[in-house]
DNA sequence: TCGGGACGAATGGTAGTACCATTGGTGTGC
DNA sequence: GCACACCAATGGTACTACCATTCGTCCCGA
């Protein structure tokens, strides 16, 4: 980025030289998925470079999922790209404090248009994993990851039969990670009407109906969204009525921890 | 998302548990940007492990762009939180070999409904931005780097104003990528063309003209697509032309390196 | 001949130590 | 008062050692 770049071996750090080369590796399909990497101590002989230097980077391709390290055996290069973002995603949300309505809102800007967009170009394949997550919904009864897991590949399936591949990456992250900020705040997934919903989307995208597909997916974002206030005013208000009563809230475990680390490095200062 | 995973230390890994203390601090405040932290010895200390274990979390956070690390001085909890897709979006693009056309299907997606909520929305900073912007292009003469910068600035001010944070990070992600992908294939952003429809994009924002505003937006983002084909197939048949007149193409550097890799692996198996 | 269990090599995970280059502040000498 | 030299602290890298886990192999017994 900052200078001529060109020759070896100029950047200061060993780390994104290293990553560097891997994306090279990657880019010149050299990489295949689920091919078995050289061991840590092989590779490292072979860049050139101590295990010491080798294995943050490794660290760094494991937690974007584009590599799995297993003890004992060895560290294979994951084919799933859609995993890469989920770690920096949720970063992402943590420092700009995103909330889930944030989330549903942005998918609104965009999903419905792809499911108009699956409603054209949808395959049999397609409309026969749509089927069966309804299904899936259907005898999930009350048991909400199996739901959650559903609704998912619901709306992934929607999403990639959209032919945007782009987008569908961007948004099955964004989708789960609503699911998980749901699940973490208790708070459920209605299953009388995400399976309204699906299965009116699912009849649009089946009859080729682009428009009303549209218009289906928005009425099922919107509808989620309501939900999901309406559930968060009632969580306010139960808390508000329990502070009221008295009893103080539970206590944060990890809190000590991080006033420690920040009286050290104010010692610092 | 395995088991239970509700006690202390159960995880296996290490890294893995510190990038959730990590993340724990950070929603909860407790690191802010700007904010310095403790050394690594410090902070190893601090963890109970060794700094073995903790450097390569601080690469993960380097490489995302949550902490920016300065040898001799210090570690930084960077506030930027628009470059943490900005890697793992390179590694996607990578794997999925996503195609610059993609990327600007894309933002054709997006980017005109944002740019009609900006419309309605926008202040009057905003407005200055983008004037500014379009000043800047009209004195970047030649210069593809001020251009890109300014165009890259002019979008991101109008994902800024449509009120969306999360489609502005995603999105200025996405064209930033873009620009980088056109430079490494030495293909040129077209000056007249930028700032025709910046200025036009600009007026129908500031008449607060909503659907002008989206139209010139996607006018926009169309033309440049074809631009970017056009230019591709005039390389392709540059290319064709020369190796026609039997120039071989210049040697790849990087690839015997690969092939040791490979082999080194194929033996093992 | 077949099956099961024990052993061992290889792998990633962690720890400790040592040294280097760079940085920023401190203090000394002009 | 200023400039220079020095020094301590920091992140960067390397080497070594050891651990827990895994997988394959070999040997023993049925």
């Amino acid at each position: 980025m900052s200078a001529g770049s060109s020759s070896i071996s100029d950047k200061g750090d060993l780390t994104d030289w290293l990553i560097l080369r891997f994306k090279q590796l990657i880019s010149e399909g050299t990489l295949t998925p689920g091919y078995k990497l050289p061991s840590e101590r092989e590779l490292s002989l072979h860049f050139g470079v101590s295990r010491t230097s080798l294995r943050p980077v490794m660290k760094v391709l494991r937690m974007m999922g584009v590599i799995s390290q297993r003890v004992g055996d060895g560290t294979y290069l994951s084919g799933d790209a859609s995993s890469v973002l989920a770690e920096p995603m949720e970063f992402l949300f943590l420092l700009d404090e995103t909330s889930s309505e944030e989330l549903i809102d942005t998918r609104l800007m965009v999903e419905p248009a792809l499911a108009a967009k699956a409603a054209e170009q949808s395959t049999k394949e397609h409309l026969l994993v749509l089927r069966q997550t309804i299904a899936e919904i259907e005898a999930a009864g009350s048991d909400q990851f199996r739901i959650i897991e559903a609704d998912l590949l619901f709306h992934q399936t929607i999403l990639q039969s959209s032919g945007n591949r782009l987008c569908g990456r961007l948004f099955q992250v964004i989708h789960r990670s609503l699911m998980n900020m749901m699940m973490l705040t208790a708070q459920l997934v209605n299953r009388d009407h995400t399976l309204a919903f699906h299965q009116a989307i699912f009849e649009s995208i089946r009859q080729r109906n682009a428009s009303e597909a549209e218009r289906n997916m928005r009425d099922h974002l919107i509808d989620a969204r309501a939900l999901l206030l309406r559930a968060r005013q009632a969580e306010a208000d139960e808390r508000l009525r329990r502070s009221i009563r008295g009893a103080p809230r539970a206590v944060e475990t990890a809190k000590p921890a991080a006033k420690a680390i920040r009286s050290r490095a104010a010692r610092k200062r």
